[in-house]
DNA sequence: GGGATTGGTGGATGATTGTCAAACCATCCG
DNA sequence: CGGATGGTTTGACAATCATCCACCAATCCC
C-alpha cells in the first residue's frame, strides 16, 4: 500500500450524530477517544491503554467503527497506521460536541 | 399504582456517560429527545413524532431505555404517564453536555 | 531472500438489541 | 359491574454486535 495514504473514512458534512453516538457507547471506544484526545497520532498498539485483555483484532475492529463514523483519521505509513482525533472536523460539523463529550468523560461524579 | 410516583430512575450521580451514548445512539431515541426537548411533559402516546410505524410496545421499550441511563424521567398519574427530560440533572452531571448534544442534533451538515 | 513486525480479514460464536404480537394490569367512566 | 383507555410485560425472532481465533498482507531489516 502507498503511504500516507488515508483509510476510508466519512466526509466531514457526512458524519452523523446517531451513528457517532452510537461508536461512543461502547466502554472499549470511550477508552480510545480519551487516549485520542491528546491530539497526537497513536499506533494501534492497544498496550497502555488498559485495553490487554482484549485481541488485538478486536481493538482493530473498534479502531474501524470510530474511523467510520468520523470520529478519527488514519494514516498509513509503512507498516503502521497512525489514528489520530478528528478534533477540527467534529468542531466543524457539531460545534462544541467535543468538548463537552471530553469534559463529560473526565468529569468526577456530582 | 399511587399517583404522582416516578418510575425508576437513576441517581444523578450515577448516570453514565458511555451508557447514555448508548441509549442516545439508536434513531428511535434521538427522536424522542428532541420531542423532549421543548421541557413539557409528554404522554407515552408516540403519535405525531414520526413514529406512527412503530409498534406502542417497542416505543415503550424506547423510553425504558432513556429512562434508565438517566436521560428522562417518569411521573406516574393515573392511567397516564408523563414522560420529561432530565435537563437540571443532566447539567449537573455532565455540564454542556446536552445542549451541544440538542444542538447537534438540529445543525445543518457543513 | 527470509524472518520479524504491524496490523487487518474472515469466519464462528454467544450476547445484546429492536421489533412485533398477544396478553396483561391499573384506571377511568358509563 | 363491564368496557374502554393508556401503557407495560413477556415471549419469539431476526439482526446486529463484541469477541476470539486462525490466517493473511504489507513492510522493514538482517
Amino acid at each position: 500500500m502507498r503511504d500516507d495514504e488515508r483509510l476510508p473514512q466519512p466526509v466531514t458534512t457526512d458524519i452523523d450524530l446517531v451513528t457517532l453516538l452510537h461508536a461512543l457507547g461502547d466502554p472499549v471506544r470511550m477508552t480510545l477517544l480519551l487516549s485520542y484526545a491528546d491530539g497526537a497520532e497513536h499506533s494501534c498498539d492497544p498496550r497502555g491503554l488498559g485495553l490487554e485483555h482484549l485481541h488485538k483484532s478486536t481493538v482493530s475492529h473498534h479502531m474501524r467503527v470510530l474511523r467510520e463514523a468520523g470520529v478519527t483519521t488514519t494514516r498509513v505509513a509503512g507498516r503502521n497506521r497512525f489514528v489520530s482525533l478528528r478534533r477540527s472536523d467534529l468542531d466543524t460539523r457539531f460545534p462544541g460536541l467535543l468538548d463537552a463529550l471530553l469534559a463529560a468523560a473526565t468529569a468526577p461524579a456530582r
